[in-house]
RNA sequence: GGAGGGGUACCCAAGUGGCUGAAGGGGCUGGCUUGGAAAGCUAGUAGGGCGUUAACGCGUCGCAGGGGUUCAAAUCCCCUCCCCUCCGCCA
């Protein structure tokens, strides 16, 4: 299990460098890396002419012992290679170990065209879609038309669980259930994904595919069972490893899954941060869209994508807009990424509601997911996408928060009416 | 939780230390037969990683996964995972 192809970064050394710092971390400890892979393909050689000798050997002693003859004299030939091949194994070991360690470690190129830049304050806005709500009296963040709903419960969230979770309540609670039903219904039957549901509980060679392990673990809750096994962080982790160790046929390509899960996340890193309502829960559900498609494909999959997440929310009538994440902001696993953000009126701004995200072979080379070309060719690797389609949560911010009225109530989406048996909430 | 049984190539399955780097069957591919097909007969069918090579090849590893014993392991030893059956508990 690697990420980047030793081989490719062997050949293009100066060039995989100069990509990944564009990340903003400096990479130029990957020269290291071709020396120890020079050490590990010289161990491999001598290794392999010892074993060669060795398997010759002992066919003979095979024949000889059938025949009867003697076989002390070739006993003799054999037995200082043994220590020396033990020896040999061992040194190569510590040099793999050294090599997937690094390759574990660093993440994936990004794009030649995707923007430069050091943080997200340079992403790059691509367009924007729909009105602004405006008001006509004082705008409230959603934590209070909620509470004053009565529909959403911070405090006894707090008290049966911790901070950063929250209790739906009547028609939030049905709010959110539709929101869950809307989006399944839309991917599942009008954009051609194949419905699934998955675990909730992965494995940690899981986690290694898709790139959350082994450089970001403080993120994910693990449980005390000793297997290993974590909750699960998002539906990319299962969902890309429902194929990790296959070789799918080409004509099954593009694989596209939708999946409903509750996803769990520490927010180690955000302290302090969208402390006040439901922004950023340690618990949150989100509809995913996942794809395994052909390295030529890829990109137009990867669009295609991106049209299904944004047709939610023109279906809901909210205001958004679409970026381009720059290379300081893109994800470890990622090469491309384009974030959908909505409008939220009480903090005037645009808040990421969804990622859809190309990791070419990265993940498919960490997780061993190939696909055959053409018939009785060579496997090779294919690309991974996942993309939000949406974050549930944030929809219901979004909702609240861009179709509160005056008195206080909430007007439902058209499109959510059938699933909400109403078309107010109030 | 208790008691058993399994995991061998696309599938089924034989195989308890060297002649098995894996018998046999099914399936698949081709040939014969046929007006065409079925049936029958017949031949072929281990994939993949790694190393090496301009390439053809050659080498190495591979019998769930990992370690060990041995000149030599599918076969013996240890650990782990997964599947199945029965009992108990249980949404």
């Amino acid at each position: 299990m690697t990420m980047l192809d030793i081989r490719y970064v062997r050949e293009h050394l100066n060039d995989v460098i100069e990509r990944l710092n564009k990340r903003g971390e400096d990479h130029s400890h990957l020269k290291d890396l071709i020396k120890a892979d020079e050490q590990r393909r010289s161990h491999i050689a001598e290794i392999e002419t010892l074993k060669a000798k060795r398997n010759e050997v002992s066919k003979k002693i095979g024949a000889y012992k059938r025949e009867g003859k003697d076989v002390e004299p070739l006993l003799k030939e054999v037995e200082s290679g043994k220590e020396k091949i033990r020896e040999l194994e061992e040194q190569l070991d510590e040099v793999e170990a050294y090599i997937r360690k690094t390759l574990l470690n660093t993440p994936n190129l990004p794009h030649k065209d995707i923007p430069y830049g050091k943080d997200d304050s340079e992403n790059v806005e691509l367009r924007k879609w729909g009105e602004k709500p405006s008001f006509d009296f004082e705008v409230k963040p959603h934590w209070d038309v909620a509470v004053d709903l009565d529909i959403l419960d911070f405090d006894r969230a707090a008290k049966m669980s911790a901070s950063r979770f929250v209790v739906y309540k009547g028609l939030g609670a049905r709010l959110e259930r539709a929101l869950i039903n809307f989006m399944m219904d839309m991917h599942a039957k009008e954009h051609g994904y194949r419905e699934i549901f998955l675990p909730y509980i992965v494995n940690e060679t899981s986690m290694m595919a898709t790139g959350q392990f082994p450089k970001f673990k403080e993120d994910a809750f693990k449980l005390t069972d000793e297997r290993g096994l974590y909750l699960n962080p998002t539906a990319e982790v299962p969902g890309i490893n429902m194929h990790r160790d296959e070789i799918l046929s080409a004509d099954e390509l593009p694989i596209k899954y939708v999946a409903f899960t509750t996803a769990f996340r520490q927010e180690a890193g955000s302290a302090g941060r969208d402390t006040r309502g439901i922004i950023r829960q340690h618990q949150f559900n989100k509809v995913e869209l996942i794809k395994f498609a052909t390295p030529e494909t890829s990109y137009d999959e990867l669009e295609g994508m991106l049209a299904n997440s944004e047709n939610v929310l023109k279906a809901l009538n909210l205001p958004y807009r679409v970026v381009e994440i720059c290379s300081g902001d893109l994800g470890f696993a990622m090469a491309k990424t384009y974030d959908i953000e909505v409008y939220i009126p009480s903090y005037d701004t645009y808040r990421e509601i969804g990622s859809i995200s190309n990791a070419e072979d990265y993940q498919a080379r960490r997780g061993n997911i190939r696909y055959r070309p053409e018939k009785g060719g060579k496997p090779a690797l294919l690309h991974t996408l996942n993309g939000s389609g949406l974050a549930v949560g944030r929809t219901v911010v979004a909702i609240l928060e861009n179709n509160q009225q005056k008195d206080g109530s909430v007007k439902v989406p058209e499109a959510l009416v059938p699933y909400m048996g109403t078309d107010v909430i109030k």
